[in-house]
DNA sequence: AGGGCTTATGCTCACGGTTAGAATAACGTG
DNA sequence: CACGTTATTCTAACCGTGAGCATAAGCCCT
């Protein structure tokens, strides 16, 4: 008997409000019938002509929203990821982020505005590495070690671990969010995760349910944003057309899950020419007003690589001497 | 009428072979007859369990080669990209990029292994900036963008030019391969672009045809190659179990179409710990024999982003200062 | 009005990595 | 044995970054 094919065009839509990022997310139907999930809509082979212009218009459609930023991140496949009404079709998930400026809160369907860090705890280091990683998952991820048979295979799953949690001489890398996201499903530390042991002995695993492989996807946009916040203007997407350069920095290190120099910060910022002034200084809020600056478009037009510069690696923008 | 769905697996086998990327092209079925394609076949919904698997099947089906590293790319599905036989199915095309070491010539079938820099001759600049983009190119998107009417149109296009292909006072920027495919496709310039005033005026447009969208997809795998060569050992999949520092640093220069300091480079490689010496020496080639090395398979596991550290960009495995 | 608090903004210094070459070593050949 | 070739080592200038000090400009309180 063989399956039919149907394609899912995934949105994970970010939006950035009081210092926290959230993500939209509706009722999810599907086996896992509590957990919300990231909304989807199927591609019309029919009405739409590309894939992009697809996610746009259901998305409107479902949540009356106008998506600025969309940009396609990964497709998954795997036959058990679910997702499918019945067990006769199988369902390719194309997933795509997008990024909103303000918080529409969308009003028909069951859609709402979720904490990304409610989904993903232990990505939130911006108050340094999270309780819940050093009392929790750090433990869990020992034992899991312990469990492999000790030689080769235990020293794997420690390799693993020191990489992409940065336990080891090596720090913590924010962009890695989809290997710290694949080894937690691994170890069996996230709600979804099929494996029996540790979820019946430790509980529901961390970070709240999310339907289907959604996790995944949302481990995908996060650290796609990450990565591409340092050459990229994309952080302007998501805050108003003006702002003072510490509502600039919040945003990013809200989305970089790191705190940032403040000082530093601006000069890239500014030495990079990411944004003007415009002379008008923001309401006091207990000290020295900030100016109120705006986003140059035009930097698009003149440098290679605009971005906003985070730490470990230089801000991407950084010319080699033009001979 | 509704039609039906495929999805379609598409891989860029690469190999590097005397000094010269190659990709592996079978004879172009569809409405393009003559020109050569990048392999590919359909998802089987009821026989691979993930998308990859899928891919590796009927690759080794088809050509008999085991891939070594695999890696998904994007997935395009624009309704007039092409691909279907009929005109009742929507073909969805989930790329792949695959490198193997040995140049395998696959036996059966039509395969073939074709220098990659046929089809974007454009791309090679380890000769300094090659004649037919100083020639040829540059003077067509010229026209380009003197076609569009003056203000703000034509700045955006030369704006994008500028930027793209490194006019103004930015450079060359190596990773930008799609971005200057899809510009010369909108300008009419290579041999598949639907615009008629440039393909008829000037010949076929520049770069040896490809069948369907598939330029853009090889576009996508060397900008993505290219890109991920900073911080992935994916070289050494590319390379004989010893080499010399030469033969990784031509094989690095090959794909990053680019040429670099001898000196650095090998400090760089060093200092990065991503070699071993062998002891053992090259057989001499008119000069004093270089030693043998090996890929230390290690660093994987020590370093969070090991790379082989392109100019332009800090290597990326560079740590700040570990407080 | 002035002290004290808070946030904004400007500036400096040291460190480490990168660029670009010079200088030296080791091999074959005429 | 001089010479061309390639490998390998080493150095000096330069630049971006990380970190902190110092000053400016508002508010609130007494």
């Amino acid at each position: 008997m063989s399956r039919r094919l149907a394609v899912g065009l995934h949105a994970t839509i970010v939006a950035v409000t009081g210092d926290e990022p959230r993500v939209l997310t509706v009722a999810g139907g599907g086996a896992d019938a509590g957990a919300p999930a990231l909304p989807f809509g199927p591609l019309d082979p029919d009405r739409h002509r590309t894939l992009e212009l697809g996610l746009r218009a259901w998305v409107r459609d479902q949540t009356g929203m106008d998506l600025a930023h969309v940009e396609q991140l990964y497709t998954f496949g795997d036959r058990d990821r679910g997702g499918a009404a019945d067990g006769r079709t199988r369902v390719i998930a194309v997933a795509y982020l997008a990024l909103v400026r303000e918080r529409h809160p969308g009003a028909r369907h069951s859609a709402a505005w979720q904490p990304v860090y409610r989904f993903l705890p232990w990505e939130d280091h911006r108050g340094g590495e999270p309780a819940l990683l050093r009392d929790g998952i750090r433990p869990a991820l020992d034992a899991w070690i312990a469990e492999a048979p000790a030689g080769t295979a235990r020293r794997e799953r420690r390799g693993r671990v020191d990489i992409t949690f940065g336990s080891g001489a090596a720090g913590w890398d924010a962009e890695r969010v989809l290997d710290r996201c694949e080894l937690l499903y691994e170890a069996g530390l996230v709600a979804e995760a099929r494996r029996v042991g540790a979820a019946e002995a430790g509980g529901a695993g961390f970070g709240a349910p999310l339907a289907f492989d959604h996790r995944r996807i949302l481990s995908t946009a996060l650290g796609r944003l990450r990565g591409k916040l340092k050459y990229r203007p994309l952080v302007f997407e998501l805050l108003p057309e003006t702002f003072t350069l510490l509502q600039l920095q919040r945003t990013v290190e809200t989305l970089a899950g790191v705190r940032l120099h403040k000082q530093n910060f601006r000069r890239l910022v500014e030495r990079g020419a990411l944004v003007e002034g415009t002379g008008r200084r923001a309401p006091a809020t207990g000290g020295r007003p900030a100016e109120l600056f705006r986003f140059r478009r035009e930097v698009q037009h003149e440098r290679p690589a605009p971005g906003v510069g985070l730490p470990g690696l230089p801000a991407a923008g950084s010319q080699p001497p033009q001979d």
